[in-house]
DNA sequence: AAGTCCCTCGTCCGAACGGCCGATCCCGTG
DNA sequence: CACGGGATCGGCCGTTCGGACGAGGGACTT
């Protein structure tokens, strides 16, 4: 049971370095190597291989849009997909993991990590290159929110009104809602600001989710 | 500048198995090979390894307690932990990973995968097993819901305007940081309040909170 | 060449916001 | 009892916001 693997760079070595790799393990085999996002989508959907290397830059479709394409939510027979990339920034890794992929590697990994990256997926689990699994782990062991203990704290009251103006309230209807009047509630607002060292609504409402008020 | 690992295990199988594998490598090298938690703590006391091979199931202390000990928060000069277990409970992972590992391994992953992981850990990198990490993304991904696939979805720079405005920024502060002029973003404002079908920019700040626009 | 988005910019205007005063009432504690 | 803090109101005023127009240019598709 060969896997077969489909790469997609838009850098002509990376793409025969890769299949140089593939191909030299007993139980792979490079069915297709291509250039841009498009053909990815075209070629995968014809050969239909077990695991797809994407390259996140590439043009006309990226590889996160190819991923979406292929593996995303609503897809009948979704593939498996290893991003790979040189670029190891925030926004990539969780666009790339949420867009469906199941794997997330750097280019200056070593062959032993792309041939298991690509075995992994292969058998439905998903290898994280290690220097972005140590920063998703902090996102995952740090729940712990203690943004600062905040000399003076908000009274009950005036966390009623954050709670409300975090949800996008007005203060006409922070007002009705806690049946107060507009000027009670623009005091507690006054106050709020002093308190968190904010200066306009929309803060408030950033303090109220980072801290957990709201969720 | 090899690397120094201590390496703990109740079996003596699993013990001579990793050291041999570890050994083969010209940059690592295993300095103590001991059989319960209350070893290890000693040994990595004394010898200071690079990066510690621990077992969940030990007598004493169990490798999770181990790994509060050497790496934990409050550790004055922590060490690079890499618990290795059968078995793969999400208690055991989550508690690991909690308790200061940096690594993840499970016992049926093969000598490429050991070996990246010590290197990794020593790099201050993490390696998790991907069968793990599988669940681990499934976690990460999930609460990331997309409550409507949204008919109409916000250009990149709307999606710009979306960022600021979720951070308290004023339109005007938005104008100077965008590099236009305060009546474009008063447009693109017009444009996400009718996308998102909210009616002010605390809605605005809410909807990219809860969708993960900013975090 | 025509059409369609997207981005850009402008004006006018009413509503909402935020800052700054002051005030009353209640309920604790010293 | 006096004091302080929280909650409740009111008025005034300048700034900001949001809606409702119109309009030009650049890029891409057909």
């Amino acid at each position: 049971m060969t896997i077969r693997v489909l790469i997609a760079d838009d850098q002509q070595l990376v793409r025969t370095g890769f299949q140089m790799i593939l191909d030299a393990q007993p139980d792979m085999e490079v069915v297709a190597a291509v250039a841009d996002g498009a053909e990815a989508v075209a070629e995968a959907r014809r050969l239909r291989p077990d695991v797809c290397l994407l390259d996140i830059r590439m043009p006309k479709l990226d590889g996160i849009e190819v991923t979406r394409v292929l593996a995303g939510p609503g897809v009948h027979h979704p593939l498996r997909v290893v991003i790979v990339t040189t670029f190891d920034l925030d926004e990539y890794v969780y666009g790339a993991l949420r867009s469906g992929a199941t794997g997330f590697l750097l280019k200056d990994s070593g062959p032993p990590l792309l041939i298991e990256a690509v075995r992994a997926a292969a058998a439905g689990d998903a290898l994280v290159s290690p220097s972005v699994t140590v920063r998703l782990l902090r996102h995952l062991a740090q729940p712990r929110r203690v943004p600062a203990p905040m000399a003076d704290p908000l009274t009950d009251r005036e966390l009623d009104v954050v709670r409300l103006i975090a949800r996008g309230r007005t203060n006409q209807e922070v007002a009705a809602e806690l049946f107060v009047s507009l000027s009670t509630v623009k005091t507690h607002l006054g106050s709020i600001f002093a308190k968190l060292g904010v200066r306009n609504r929309v803060e408030i409402a950033a303090w109220a989710w980072e801290s957990g008020v709201v969720s």
